[in-house]
DNA sequence: CAGTGGTCTAGACCACTTC
DNA sequence: AAGTGGTCTAGACCACTGC
């Protein structure tokens, strides 16, 4: 065969092509979380194909919650910004059925140097500078979670205790807005664990109590993990939620 | 020849009534888990649509876990009976990594009346007949998981104890071949409890040990509500495993 | 080879938003 | 009215399966 030069990702259809690059642009802030990209006929003229072709390719961008669309207006990369986003990664309910609207108390942010543990998730080496991060949420003025987070220093530099607690919204909107982190996706892994005396005490609950112990990594684009999050949720009045198909 | 095109919903797009149509022949057991549906150009004609209508709404109905794609072989009705499904809806895991498989031990399938809580679950009265199974599974020899299980008896006649024992597959692989019942999707409730001497007992730890309580509706076609489970994990040694987007 | 789903195109028209 | 995404069509061709 001929060794005429070839596209890159050759043998795969032509919106996963089209896919990649829309990524590759999120990935690269050419877009910012809350932008308008731009319009499908004007993507389809930047990459010489049909309109329905860049349609299938933001289609499923779309239901991967990487882009949302607005008929009428055009289509925005998602942001944890925006109310029906804000909370989409937390599943604590109350059993009541009612919102649960959390208060944030931060009680530490601190340099460390990452362990084997926190540097095998969050892809760094052994020793990496990382920033510990603990807090409370209270809901119904009683504490329910208690979290212990970690975060590469190398990507959110000269993060404070005051700016965490005079941050008015989520978190996740936070490290959008001041360390332009968008959080895409993240896994869990549950177990349940009794509380010692030091989440007793942050949780006001009897030592030898049951606690939902939630373990989450968080990815940005390109399936990167830029955080950490142990917590602990006192699961007397709530539940974690979850739906399966 | 044909059946009749009704639509089912007048004032949505084509392909939402053609989803609805499709659906309500599984729902009507016209194709079974495992067939084969009518190629996309027999069910255009049949629903005198062009084939790329019929095509977003088996894309849809794809993506919901409902129908199965398989190039060059045609479209099939997602089953339980199959490897890829066959363990769709457990999240438990080993913390190793390894795959998690269960043997599986039933205790008790006996029939009772439903009380407030379970007639509201599964959408009955109260006093209604249902069935009540318990059972155990476990993993490397040790036991892992106990289950209460509740069905509405009208549903599932003549279920007994011997028939699940005897049982090799999962139970909803059972449930499709004994009472063409698929089940769709499910809901979970998670919270950490003590286990009780009972459930020490059955699980072989310490009362008093931290367990998973796991309270799951699960839902066949039409949103039909035919099964409450209330498992308790033992996540010593595995956890919950759950992706967020 | 015929039959299936998968990709891609081009064009018409609809629904919604903004000016 | 102009611009956006949303629906629908018709037709060409590709990739995979099984006879």
């Amino acid at each position: 065969m001929s060794l005429t030069s070839e596209p890159i990702a050759s043998f795969s259809p032509l919106y996963e092509q089209i896919k990649a690059m829309i990524l590759a642009s999120l990935q690269a802030s050419e877009w910012l979380p809350g932008d308008a990209i731009p319009s499908e006929m004007e993507l389809a003229a930047r990459y010489a194909v049909s309109q329905g072709t860049v349609r299938k390719a933001i289609d499923e961008l779309a239901t991967q919650n990487l882009l949302v669309r607005r008929q009428g207006k055009g289509t925005f990369v998602a942001t944890h910004q925006e109310e029906d986003f804000q909370y989409r990664f937390l599943r604590l309910e109350p059993d009541s059925g009612e919102k649960l609207h959390l208060k944030n108390q931060f009680l530490a942010c601190e340099n460390a140097q990452s362990d084997a543990y926190t540097a095998k998730l969050l892809k760094l080496k052994a020793g990496d500078p990382i920033i510990r991060i603990d807090r409370v949420q209270s809901y119904a003025g009683r504490p329910i979670v208690f979290e212990e987070i970690w975060l590469p220093e190398g990507r959110f530099k000269g993060l404070t205790l005051e700016a965490l607690n005079s941050w008015p919204g989520p978190m996740y909107a936070f490290y959008e807005c001041q360390y332009a982190t968008h959080m895409v996706r993240a896994e869990e892994k549950i177990k349940a664990v009794l509380a010692n005396p030091e989440l007793a005490n942050y949780l006001q609950v009897q030592e030898g109590s049951a606690l939902l112990s939630v373990e989450r990594v968080a990815f940005t684009y390109g399936n990167k993990p830029v955080e950490i999050r142990h917590a602990r949720y006192d699961t007397s009045d709530q539940h974690y939620d979850n739906k399966l198909h």
